[in-house]
DNA sequence: AGTGATTTGTACGTATGTATG
DNA sequence: ACATACATACGTACAAATCAC
């Protein structure tokens, strides 16, 4: 661990303690370059992180305004995956695998990417239950060139990011992602109880690896009465 | 303007005009400190900017891979507003104003960010319309403390925000969204022509100044069969 | 109104470590 | 083993905004 990612989370860690609280100042930059013993540049990197993720906000000739808005977020947002979702939440919950098999790729990923026509694909369905409801089911498409064997069933019932990171030490890096509004399917109205006129909400996502290779498709479906999506959003300039 | 915005867009012209084609690498920041003639740390500066907003994905040992996956997002993401998101694409729009009337803070305001028991605020509604349809209802509630006299009617019409930073000169830093879908109320069902068991998508957004004072309620009520919201997240560590 | 002290923002140069090919 | 390229870290200098006196 670098030392600006550890000042950042010290930071951060002092911001939920209580010890920096909502709405006054950080110590100044000089100050905090002192008492970690490291240069102000070092200190500014840390606290670029924490200003990227809306725990800070810094003013020119004044100093940096505690935020922490981390509190309210529900992290569907970022790349967070269900499981990281569920342990932050305490919720109950279950994860049914409904089909797990290797396909062709899909005509909507075909070309896109570096995928060619044909080139195998793991199509994972899963089932998400929440206080004994589902709520969520899941589609993901793997790329086998990038995962090789496929994911057996007792890891897809757990976590698959846990399992690409840490066994298969993939890096998974960002993701391009969409939420639109579309009719339930034969498989949504069949798992969530719902009716063929009903809407549920669809988050896909591309997902890519640290060197930009293309990995996974996901399209999450979500019972519309139990979405929502939190984010904090800085303004970009025009 | 600085040098590393500077940088930044001029990089991020030359991406858009093929001139660093997507897939191949950007020359090594040796070689831009060079061409710009700047220091190595104003180029790394640049790129972090086009980094954050999914232009280039660095990799150590290797170099900067062009991405450019601002091509495909509809930027609802953000804080675009609405008049920036309708010149940015080519629709047909108009807007409406239903009503704009001074009013005392909503309940659901009220304690938090400092607002207080019947602190005026005004409360904007207005219909947005896309060839033809009306797909948007917005509601602002604007901090007549931060505004002062409120907004005529004429420039409602058009974009608040270029009256806000251009007119009074206020700086819009930062907002906190959610996203949820809710059932259509009287006005929604009016407005675009739906019935009371109709669902929309509801966009929720505190918005704060450079100072971190807040400044804006808002709630996009957005037909259902409209709505996409896209964005390009990168992976947060656990 | 003005001056000086404080604080953040930008920019440069250098050194060292680490990943890639 | 080597060169290349990115990542971190330090120190310095100056500019610009803010604040207190």
């Amino acid at each position: 661990m670098y030392k600006f990612e550890f000042i950042s989370a010290d930071i951060q860690d002092k911001i939920h303690q209580g010890i920096y609280p909502v709405g006054r100042l950080l110590p100044s930059e000089n100050d905090l370059a002192k008492t970690y013993d490291v240069s102000r540049e070092t200190i500014r990197k840390a606290q670029k992180k924490l200003e990227d993720t809306g725990f800070i906000q810094k003013k020119q000739g004044k100093g940096a305004i505690v935020l922490d808005f981390a509190r309210f977020s529900f992290p569907i947002s970022g790349l967070t995956s269900y499981k990281e979702l569920q342990e932050s939440q305490q919720f109950h919950t279950a994860t049914r695998v409904l089909s797990n098999k290797r396909v062709p790729a899909p005509d909507f990923l075909v070309g896109e990417d570096g995928v060619e026509a044909g080139e195998p694909f793991i199509h994972l369905i899963r089932s998400r239950e929440m206080e004994g409801e589902t709520v969520i089911v899941d589609h993901d498409y793997l790329r086998v060139s990038v995962i090789q064997d496929g994911v057996p069933d007792e890891i897809a019932e757990v976590s698959i990011y846990q399992y690409f990171e840490q066994e298969l030490d993939l890096q998974i890096s960002f993701a391009n992602k969409e939420i639109v509004a579309k009719k339930a399917d034969d498989i949504d109205q069949k798992e969530m109880a719902i009716g063929p006129d009903d809407f549920i909400i669809q988050v896909n996502s591309h997902v890519y690896l640290e060197d930009a290779t293309f990995f996974q498709y996901t399209s999450s479906h979500h019972r519309i009465d139990k979405f929502r999506f939190a984010e904090f959003a800085r303004r970009t300039a025009q």
